[in-house]
DNA sequence: GATCCACCTG
DNA sequence: CAGGTGGATC
């Protein structure tokens, strides 16, 4: 220790590679299950650093007071994984006799509908063990008449983890469609039919004549009638609070897992209690969707500029009622965008989005070019005549974001279209307690904010009433939340934000308005701007430590030994991510503050002090001081 | 409680 | 780059 001592007080002397020992990482371990649901466990997750001179030292502690440090390396324990329960439902598939096809049709919607449902119950994983319906098989002489027996890219990309929404059955489907229409009606005909009666008296009360439709098979609300076919009841949300999932198609579903519990049994009281909840329930379900479906029919009405101004509404392509996907017509190519050219009308990096938008879109938005590209001077130390940002920047992550996937939460991503719209527009007028990112700011704002709004629409967006009819009327309220909130920032604003690291990496808030005035200012704008500042500096911060350590492995000698020239590695990676286009001259200044921070990060990384979680705040002390003024020249990116 | 920040993760 | 989270600060 006392060499280390000496070392330390001589460390820009004697640094050798064998002193460094490797970063010893915790792990974490990630437990998927993929048969039921998904667990990750963290098991230790501290993420201390050994000191690359192999003892771990105290933050803050001087040179002399290294002596008493310990020397100990810091074991992590191993890893350890859970077992997986067993699957929730074994996949089973048995054919089942020859039926009429809309009956199949009917049962294989509802299938679907429920298997949405279980799907987002249990989240993106579940597996549930409905197979494609085997006795909608050609050999049953049916398979050619049915439109479609089982959309097994659909189903099976959602198994698969995928969207749920791609490759699904689209509710323009006039045959599906009325199936649908016809299973989520029929229990109501009955309720009214009946007279209010208790299903289970239907049967014997109606004096209808007995029809094998795929109601009068599946009501059995509750009954265990062996002659009914549970895989019905289970495709049925009608059947009380909770349904019952067969195990076994074979054995037509008498093994059965308890989803969850029914509260009601036939004949007792609870019955038409339940009933109308399930009325109840079901009306407003399907009020739900009519309205998803009504904002679907509305989207085209509302491009009064079109190509250039699409309503910019995430469209989350489920219906409410059914959990089935289906395709809106926002989400097919519209017939002359020109390639290249996103559904909002603006440029997506030359690569495509995907047909239906299932993935969380970034809050950038990509700007179409403008015609004249702004311009700022120089910097005023440079000479060079005027430096132009490039008119656009077409590697920014707006389209291959939206291709990339994955990131995006799978609640949020099957959260009901309508639900998930109401929230949005309540959040940004202010609700309290909200907590609401601003995806509405960028792009949909965008793209939202010109078009006039059809009367029926707030309806339609499933307002409620009571904000509809507020005094400042539907029109002004949501105006003056949503679409007041005129410009979202674009990759323009990224790009000017990269130029700007280069004279500040900590820039306050009046910094960010005087700079970004072009933005209407909230506090998402603010925050997404303080965020990218962050993700900057983070990227900034990580190059210098990487480069101290390598210097430090390396056995610099000494911090005058540590520049950073234009010619530098160093200064090469940051000007990629900061100016890609390396159009801008980045400020000597810039090259004075790297190397100062680079000079930081060596000697605490030489002295030990990184095994304290806290040691780089210290060197962000000193960087933060270390801020210029932004050129004037940046307040003029936007004219308008 | 609000805000800012770093850190971690996808 | 964005979302989430926890700590620090006011």
């Amino acid at each position: 220790m006392q060499q280390m001592y000496a070392s330390s007080n001589t460390f820009l002397d004697c640094r050798s590679p064998e002193h460094v020992q490797p970063l010893k990482h915790d792990s974490c371990a990630l437990c998927t299950i993929t048969d039921g649901l998904d667990i990750t466990v963290l098991l230790n997750n501290d993420d201390k650093l050994t000191s690359p001179l192999g003892s771990p030292y105290t933050m803050g502690s001087s040179r002399a007071e290294l002596d008493g440090a310990d020397p100990a390396p810091q074991n992590r324990d191993p890893l350890h994984l859970l077992s997986a329960p067993p699957p929730l439902l074994s996949p089973t598939a048995t054919p089942c006799g020859p039926k009429d096809w809309p009956l199949r049709t009917a049962r294989h919607a509802k299938r679907a509908r429920v298997e949405n449902i279980i799907r987002d119950m249990a989240g993106s994983s579940f597996s549930p063990s409905l197979e494609p319906d085997t006795d909608g098989a050609p050999e049953d002489g049916q398979g050619d008449k049915g439109p479609r027996e089982w959309p097994p890219d659909g189903v099976q990309a959602q198994r698969a983890g995928q969207s749920s929404v791609v490759g699904c059955w689209s509710s323009e489907d006039p045959a599906i469609k009325n199936q649908l229409q016809n299973m989520k009606c029929q229990p109501l005909l009955k309720f009214r039919r009946s007279g209010g009666l208790p299903p289970e008296d239907w049967e014997r009360d109606s004096d209808q004549p007995k029809e094998e439709t795929p109601l009068e098979e599946t009501h059995s609300f509750g009954s265990d009638s062996p002659s009914k076919d549970p895989y019905d009841i289970f495709t049925d949300p009608h059947c009380g609070d909770g349904f019952d999932v067969p195990l076994n198609r074979k054995a037509c579903g008498r093994k059965k897992v308890r989803v969850q519990t029914a509260s009601s049994s036939p004949g007792t009281p609870d019955t038409a209690n339940a009933l109308m909840a399930d009325i109840l329930k079901y009306e407003l379900s399907r009020a739900v969707s009519m309205s998803v479906d009504s904002i679907f029919k509305i989207m085209p009405r509302l491009e009064p500029h079109p190509p250039a101004a699409a309503p910019a509404v995430v469209v989350m392509e489920r219906s409410a009622v059914t959990g089935l996907p289906h395709e809106s017509p926002l989400s097919r190519p519209r017939q002359g965008t020109p390639p290249g050219t996103s559904l909002y009308g603006e440029t997506v990096c030359g690569s495509t989005l995907p047909e239906v938008q299932t993935e969380a879109l970034s809050l950038v938005v990509q700007r179409a070019p403008r015609l004249r590209p702004y311009a700022i001077c120089r910097p005023p130390h440079q000479h060079h005549g005027e430096q132009e940002f490039p008119s656009s920047h077409r590697s920014e992550p707006q389209g291959s974001e939206g291709n990339k996937g994955g990131a995006a939460d799978p609640v949020r991503r099957d959260k009901n279209p309508c639900e998930g719209l109401k929230q949005e527009v309540l959040a940004t007028a202010g609700a309290p307690g909200s907590k609401v990112r601003c995806k509405v700011n960028s792009r949909s704002v965008r793209g939202a904010r010109h078009f006039a709004l059809d009367p029926g629409f707030l309806g339609d967006l499933c307002v409620p009433m009571d904000v509809q009819t507020r005094a400042d009327g539907p029109q002004s309220m949501l105006m003056s939340t949503l679409f007041s909130l005129n410009d979202g920032l674009t990759t323009s604003h990224l790009k000017k934000a990269k130029l700007m690291f280069f004279y500040t990496r900590y820039p306050n808030s009046l910094v960010l308005k005087t700079f970004f005035h072009d933005v209407q200012f909230t506090r998402c704008i603010t925050s997404q701007l303080i965020k990218w500042f962050s993700n900057f500096r983070e990227f900034y911060y990580i190059q210098m430590e990487k480069q101290a350590r390598q210097a430090v492995a390396e056995g610099v000698a000494h911090t005058g030994a540590l520049t950073v020239g234009r010619e530098s590695e160093l200064f090469r990676t940051l000007n990629m991510h900061y100016n890609k286009a390396s159009d801008f001259q980045v400020p000597e200044r810039f090259l004075e503050v790297a190397e100062m921070t680079l000079r930081e990060f060596y000697v605490a990384v030489s002295l030990g002090k990184d095994c304290d979680p806290s040691w780089k705040k210290p060197i962000y002390k000193v960087i933060c001081k270390l801020d210029s003024n932004v050129p004037e020249e940046f307040k003029a990116h936007y004219p308008d």
